[in-house]
DNA sequence: GTATACAAATACAATACTGTATCCAAATGA
DNA sequence: TCATTTGGATACAGTATTGTATTTGTATAC
């Protein structure tokens, strides 16, 4: 397989991709202040010079990061969505999941870190709070059409639910990857399904 | 009044107090890691000196001033439960507890500083998963106090349904204060008890 | 009162980070 | 193939921060 001349635009866009991968890794082990460019660019084979010619900033890094992340659950939610399959199917998925990100996925580590940025940073506040919307309106969109799939009404307004939802998955599987041994991964997981039935079925 | 002479430890025991209290202050308006121990100390109207001679390092100031958070909060919680109260009186003393916490508190930022924190540093991990499970277990016990108050039993352990507490609570209380427009004070407040009452009273 | 002990101030050396300014080399396009 | 553009490397100047080493001044003990 012959290696591929890259373009100038692929190429650009192949370093921030490289960047942006390196910068999850660091900013989720060592905090979004502690990470610096030079870590980053270290870690992604690059030199601050790649750095400053593809972002403005660290700040502006990091909102790309997020936006890739919530872009990636979207779509993934919505295939889940669009499968078409049964409730219990769906909620096998739902589980399988959340399982998943459970076990291997630092990415949020990174939105907790934004959370406590945009407590601080009005600016930044501005351009995360969107984000979270999308993030909460994808949610309820989705309780919607699940409570729609189940045939009942939402016990509350789904945009309400998708807030303690999203506080609720957070927060526990923080406990969960802070102290695996109070926590565990099924009793975590068993602590989730326990409100949630509490919530729609009750 | 006569200006009273403290003695060495009285006098000793005000700076580390007045140390914690600016340390608050700044690491929740910068974050740990942004707060400089010059920035804190200058704060609190000491310098450096101070800081090294009552301190061995920012990590272990911060601690302290976790312990003193949990302190503070569960002698409130314990003082809540001794005043014998009828279970509408209880309820409506928590809400204004958490209420008032609400408002003008910003340690919950600390707390989820320490999350953040500990999800990295495992030296730091013990210490704080110690604090972390004393809360839980304040909790779990308020819950269980409660439930034989009502005459039921706990729908689920007592410790997972503090978990669970833990993380709704402070989740809400991110989305309340980053977006107060989008989760207002009052709907904060009827989210957490719409959540509790489908856990409590199912 | 005089000695000492210790809390806090000051001075200092070492390091790390940022952002810009400059330079090079590879990709485009004629 | 040559000129131009631009992604990325390198060098640099300025600043912030840390921890320690040393000094100062006041409260306690004798």
């Amino acid at each position: 397989m012959p290696r591929k001349r890259l373009t100038r635009d692929e190429s650009r866009d192949l370093t921030r991709q490289r960047l942006l991968d390196a910068a999850a890794v660091i900013i989720a082990k060592k905090g979004l202040a502690a990470a610096s460019v030079e870590d980053i660019v270290e870690r992604a084979g690059y030199t601050r010079g790649a750095f400053y010619s593809n972002f403005d900033s660290k700040t502006d890094l990091f909102i790309e990061l997020l936006k890739r992340d919530h872009d990636d659950i979207s779509h993934q939610l919505q295939q889940i969505l669009d499968a078409g399959l049964s409730i219990e199917d769906t909620q096998r998925q739902l589980t399988l999941f959340y399982g998943q990100c459970y076990r291997d996925d630092s990415n949020f580590a990174l939105w907790a870190e934004a959370r406590l940025h945009a407590l601080r940073d009005a600016k930044f506040r501005a351009r995360f709070n969107a984000l979270c919307l999308e993030k909460r309106d994808v949610i309820a969109y989705f309780i919607t059409q699940f409570c729609k799939m189940m045939g009942i009404a939402p016990p509350a307004p789904a945009a309400d639910l998708a807030f303690s939802t999203m506080a609720l998955i957070d927060g526990i599987r923080f406990f969960n990857a802070c102290m695996p041994n109070d926590l565990p991964d099924d009793k975590a997981q068993a602590v989730l399904s326990a409100i949630f039935t509490a919530t729609f079925f009750r």
